[in-house]
DNA sequence: ATAATAATGAAATTGATTATCATTATCATA
DNA sequence: TATGATAATGATAATCAATTTCATTATTAT
């Protein structure tokens, strides 16, 4: 088994919270650990029916919200009425810059802008938990071929 | 009948895609003018109601889409899983900083990361459009407060 | 007024997500 | 290795914001 890490990770956070590692489990943590990118339910649940076509969509929201509690995952809304995951794990923070043509999503990340954002928060008062900033633009190939 | 400028704009908005400023519509933008800050959809029905009971909720979506498309509004996902709007005429591009106790909501606007956002883009060769850009945290009264 | 067209509102539909619940799996312990 | 307490599963129903449909009503140009 690859991803001995990650395995751990997620045996260890199930434990803590007596629950199991259960076949349909593994499957999705493998099928997500294997999956590049920004992957939807919809495509998780196509690609663990190809390797246990009985695991049903429920269990993979369910799973992936003990990925995300686990901390091996993490939920993006880059997609307007719809929620994506990727994996953060061994990751770098990052935002996203989207083509709203062709949906093509790129990773950036900007420590000035971090900073400032930690400085707005101090201004207001609040303490800083999370940001989402995700950039919306037409890329190169889309501005070309139009 | 007060703001002037944006019936006007409405108005022309409509002529200019063969639509009528009918009462319904009117109501709608009146009740969209009179609301302070950042106003969901079931808001609005509410305020319409009190001025018109028949005004359907379905109504209520469709001029809101149509005052988007004229520029007078803004739709914003600050909430999960919900929409809301806010004014946007006569104002200045901010951004939100959200309160995830009391869901109290700021805004503030910083040069310098609209800058970089620029610059982000056209490194990665982007043709900006838009951003969403929203910090999470807990606000000084909630912090004091637990 | 009249005809052509646009808008409305009630109700049905959609689509993503969550909840329910009977059944099945897991695991500590006898 | 059986057993019973508990957790997990998957099919299905429920939710809920948002959109669509469609018969009816308004609007506007003639
Ligand atoms: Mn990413
Ligand atoms: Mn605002
Ligand atoms: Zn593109
Ligand atoms: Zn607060």
């Amino acid at each position: 088994m690859e991803y001995v890490q990650e395995l751990k990770i997620f045996e260890n956070y199930l434990a803590e919270n007596n629950m199991h590692l259960t076949r349909p489990r593994k499957v999705i943590l493998q099928v997500f650990l294997q999956t590049e990118g920004h992957m939807e339910i919809e495509e998780l649940f196509e690609k663990t029916k190809m390797v246990d076509k009985n695991i049903g969509r429920a269990t993979i929201y369910r799973a992936m919200n003990l990925l995300v509690e686990s901390g091996l995952a993490q939920e993006n809304s880059l997609i307007e009425d719809k929620k994506c995951f990727e994996r953060v794990y061994g990751r770098k923070h990052h935002d996203h810059l989207v083509c709203t043509r062709c949906k093509k999503i790129e990773e950036f990340h900007h420590p000035m802008i971090e900073r400032f954002q930690e400085k707005t928060a101090k201004k207001h008062q609040f303490t800083l938990i999370s940001h989402h900033m995700t950039l919306f633009g037409v890329c190169q190939n889309c501005n070309c071929n139009m």
